[in-house]
DNA sequence: ATGGCCTGATCTTCAGGA
């Protein structure tokens, strides 16, 4: 089973490409973020014409997250129990389902914007409403992800300098610390290879030529329990989807499992 | 080759992204 996930930064936007990368990767199971539409404007049709069926949890211009398979879709679960709200809203972030032998949710961490701005401590509240969410399904047999942009470069090495993200959001250590906790429910990071340079960043700025550059960050992340990376055979960034006009400003992070 | 931002809506200007 081949299952990924990926910022798709509209997916009305990215529709073409979407749908000629599912059919060229022979993806089962995607983990789609930032979809910036309705659920009215979601593309089921279109999704549906190339053999997958989709579950959404979208609301409109901002955020958005989808969960489009071809390998079941059973048990659907929209939203964090029990997550926090920004500014009143319970914003969709999050989705998780059953997708034959794999349960996974796709996630959209909060961006954070600054240290000191309410959607930074908004954002680690978020995060510990996710390990709430996640504990029962991590320490199971069956294999189990959260898949998706998580606006946390793990270490260091996941961001192209450091000195330059010195003092912004997905570096700080209470961030990472929420990493670290989500850790504890018994979820590892499955680090995707490069299929180029030497490290595996998943999002390069649309600015300021930072693909060709490759100043990059790896913060699309894949958290799987025991049964789910034992079952990792393959897994790597998609640069390629990155490359050319109409591409998202991440690339997908692809994960091959033998179960 | 990969190329100095992109997206959708409040739509000719802006918020948000990170």
């Amino acid at each position: 089973m081949r299952i990924a996930t990926w910022n798709v930064n509209s997916i009305t936007a990215r529709l073409p490409r979407l749908l000629a990368w599912l059919e060229s990767s022979g993806t089962d199971v995607l983990c789609v973020q930032e979809t910036k539409c309705s659920e009215e404007q979601f593309p089921f049709d279109e999704l549906r014409e190339l053999g997958y069926e989709a579950a959404v949890n979208a609301t409109g211009r901002w955020n958005g997250v989808a969960l489009i398979s071809r390998a079941g879709l059973a048990d659907i679960v929209t939203g964090l129990p029990a997550g926090p709200e920004y500014e009143g809203v319970r914003e969709p972030r999050a989705i998780s389902a059953t997708c034959g032998p794999v349960r996974v949710w796709s996630v959209y961490v909060p961006n954070g914007r600054e240290p000191e701005h309410a959607h930074y401590a908004y954002k680690l509240l978020w995060l510990e409403a996710l390990k709430a969410a996640v504990a029962s399904d991590a320490a199971a047999d069956r294999p189990f992800a959260v898949m998706g942009d998580f606006n946390i470069a793990p270490a260091d090495e996941d961001v192209w300098d450091r000195s330059f993200f010195e003092g912004m959001t997905h570096v700080t250590p209470a961030e990472r610390a929420a990493l670290a906790s989500l850790q504890e429910t018994g979820l590892g990071d499955v680090v995707p290879r490069p299929l180029k340079y030497d490290h595996p960043f998943t999002y390069w700025d649309y600015r300021q030529l930072c693909f060709p550059k490759n100043r990059g960050m790896r913060i699309d992340l894949v958290y799987g329990n025991a049964a789910f990376s034992q079952a990792v055979k393959d897994s790597y960034v998609d640069r390629e989807e990155r490359k050319g006009k109409g591409a998202s400003d991440h690339a997908p992070v692809v994960v091959d499992l033998e179960v």
